[in-house]
DNA sequence: CTGAAAGCGCTTACAG
DNA sequence: CTGAAAGCGCTTACAG
């Protein structure tokens, strides 16, 4: 397919890089007028006439700054590398459309994906400074991540509650976990079990214990022994829960709660081959309210989280910080309780 | 939250990049023989013990190779990147998966990401070329795209079956298609819908035309009128799918394909709220075979496209270009369809 | 096998 | 208001 072409690719080609120097040559000017034209910065030190010649030249030329000469020069460049556990989580979609929209176009926001299921490492973020980035995101890094982690940029981090070495914007998913007990606790549970994503993650700790926590504040019963843990995947969770299913039901366990509703889905769907009705013999609930709990089958209850105003208010306080700003006042972000067929409606 | 240590993160701080002129002094060599050492292009230029000694005091120092320097020096970076229409649909993670996969450690992903629902701007790809890319990958581009756009470093599309510019893998997404008009054929429908992607990209061309030509020759209809589209989203699609219905149902309409299973879910979402019953009064079937179809209400028939296999794929040409090595034969990578209860089952 | 030197393209004090 | 010059940290021919 397409291969035709391939010639102009491969090589270095004719392709000849237009410099400062050219567009300098161009409209007449030196390199550092050019240079402060370009990066608008000529205020009381530029006269118009050429300012106006310079810009026509750029424009001429289609000349670009070059990025990486430019952050060489200037110490840091312009990225921002926001570090993630879990780009196939859907949620994450909204964080990083959170972010784009408060970082703006003076940064280009650099992905760095660990594997499914993995948490990012010390050691990769390490060697991403020496991308000399302007600004580090970290969503949901474990305590020990950042430990021996010297900050060499500003750095905020996301849904860590736990972890004081940098600042971080946080949901109230606690709040959310709560309603949640009361939630079946109202609808006549008296038995109910946890569903732990795998990750060592402050989010999804406080999830479970306010979710356990309020449980049993409002009467309710936590199934016994150890909680189990998924991959935050369909299939991962859906064998977890056939695993444990037969103890739970043996116990009396009438409702599951899941850390994400990704989770959730695997619950739905091996439930539905065990030919346990939900929400008839088994309640089920997630957190994220992800655009498909609403069709899911049954639809799904979950804890809405703001995905999108976490990463807004992220990078926002990133931003503050980058550029020397005092950054608004941190706030939990709220989340909020949507009840489905899933759990009785 | 958490902003009890901002301070530590808002200044320059006391932080001293790491040299190779440090490491050199610590090893009493040349900053010459350090860049060979770190880059690992020792073979028969530098003794065993000078190594060693090197090697040691990188490892004392914790010295990275800076990156911006480095790129500048070389007149290319390591980054490849990855320009993409829509990162919030899942499709697009295994995608990614699968291109991280290929790339291995040698080259940073940087992921371009353009607004939901935008095709991205040759505008933008010109400004990432500041960037001194390695190579770029770019998903699903439209036929204009590339056109005005000098091709300056290494390029591989995905999914981009008319461009001839430049290397694409793509899937057969035809054939997939086809599938879904017979399978439709057989279970007795008469007169087919079709819900389009509004963004103009041969790939969805390529699914509707496919399925449409093959519901002809199998002796379907199709809806009378202009395809309707919609944004990928389930929100946009359920309205859509709203506004057609009518008309559709009029027409005797009793099967509607759409061009990915997220604009699918929005019909089944959109259809329930209709009261129309999905099998029942009308067949509902998307492509992407996302983990989702299998638990919405009810499973949604899909077409299975390989994402990760394309991101791999993709990937994998892309490095045979950037090391200037001849690149794997292509192939189309196949899509297989997946029946479930959308469709009668 | 090793090092001195030039150069990548920009930015930024510093003179004028 | 404008330009010459140094410097960012690395890599790579080129001498030796």
């Amino acid at each position: 397919m397409g291969d035709r072409t391939q010639e102009s690719t491969t090589t270095g080609a004719p392709y000849q890089r237009v410099t400062a120097a050219m567009v300098a040559a161009r409209a007449g000017v030196s390199p550092a007028t050019v240079s402060l034209v370009a990066n608008g910065k000529t205020a009381g030190r530029v006269s118009v006439q050429i300012i106006n010649r310079v810009e026509e030249a750029i424009d001429e030329l289609n000349y670009v700054v070059d990025k990486v000469a430019s952050s060489l020069s200037r110490g840091s460049s312009s990225y921002v590398i926001l570090v993630a556990p879990d780009i196939a989580n859907p949620f994450f979609g909204k964080v990083i459309a959170g972010v784009k929209d408060a970082l703006g176009p003076t940064y280009q926001l650099l992905l760095s994906v660990s594997d499914v299921g993995q948490v990012p490492q010390a050691g990769d973020v390490r060697s991403l400074f020496a991308f000399r980035p302007a600004g580090l995101l970290v969503d949901a890094p474990n305590a020990q991540f950042l430990q021996d982690l010297a900050i060499e940029a500003p750095t905020v981090l996301l849904d860590a509650p736990d972890i004081t070495s940098a600042p971080s914007v946080d949901m109230d998913v606690a709040a959310g976990a709560r309603a949640l007990a009361e939630h079946l606790a109202s609808r006549g549970h008296q038995t109910v079990a946890y569903l732990d994503s795998v990750t060592a993650t402050a989010t999804f700790a406080l999830r479970r214990e306010a979710f356990l926590t309020r449980a049993e504040e409002v009467g309710m019963r936590a199934a016994a022994g150890e909680v189990p843990r998924s991959v935050i995947d369909l299939e991962d969770s859906s064998e977890t829960f056939t695993q444990a299913w037969p103890g739970w039901h043996a116990e009396g366990v009438t409702a599951v709660v899941c850390a994400t509703d990704t989770q959730a889905y695997g619950v739905l769907h091996a439930a539905r081959a065990l030919g346990v009705d939900v929400p008839g013999d088994l309640a089920v609930a997630g957190f994220d309210n992800l655009p498909y709990s609403q069709v899911s089958r049954p639809g799904l209850t979950s804890v809405e989280l703001p995905g999108r105003e976490l990463g807004h208010a992220a990078a926002a306080h990133l931003r503050a910080l980058m550029e020397g700003r005092e950054p608004d006042a941190a706030a939990l972000l709220c989340s909020r309780l949507v009840v489905r067929e899933s759990t009785g409606g």
